[in-house]
DNA sequence: TTGCTGACCGACG
DNA sequence: CCGTCGGCCAGCA
């Protein structure tokens, strides 16, 4: 995949997310351990507290947590925002929590194997 | 330059 | 089962 020419860790975030097709979901754990930094989780929710300041739109509301939860919707400038962007995916939010998460998570790990 | 913080995750008791 | 702790690394005061 070419289009992983990010020269830094942060890019390579942005392109995984923009990656992330509408309707599916993944997590922070696992975008940093396909870039193989494994425990730098962090990393890519502070790249997402960065997205704004990208050019490109970021679809940052498509990550969250492992456990499917919407940890950074207060990141979103109004809480109900990312939700609403979930559902308008069709994507089924209870809680605070992605309904059925198991169905509409994407993984780029096994996604983008051939990488 | 040093040190704290953070939209996380996994291990441990 | 649930609370706590360490690690990861880039921004910012």
């Amino acid at each position: 995949m070419e289009a992983f020419t990010g020269d830094s860790f942060f890019e390579k975030v942005y392109d995984v997310v923009r990656l992330i097709p509408s309707g599916r979901v993944t997590s922070y754990g696992a975008i940093a351990r396909f870039l193989g930094s494994g425990g730098s989780a962090r990393m890519v929710g502070w790249a997402m507290n960065s997205s704004h300041s990208q050019l490109n739109e970021i679809p940052a509301h498509r990550v969250v947590n492992r456990i499917g939860m919407l940890s950074g919707k207060h990141h979103f400038g109004n809480p109900d925002f990312m939700q609403k962007l979930l559902e308008n995916e069709n994507i089924k939010v209870e809680n605070d929590q992605i309904v059925d998460f198991d169905s509409v998570f994407w993984d780029p790990g096994k996604e983008l194997e051939t990488f």
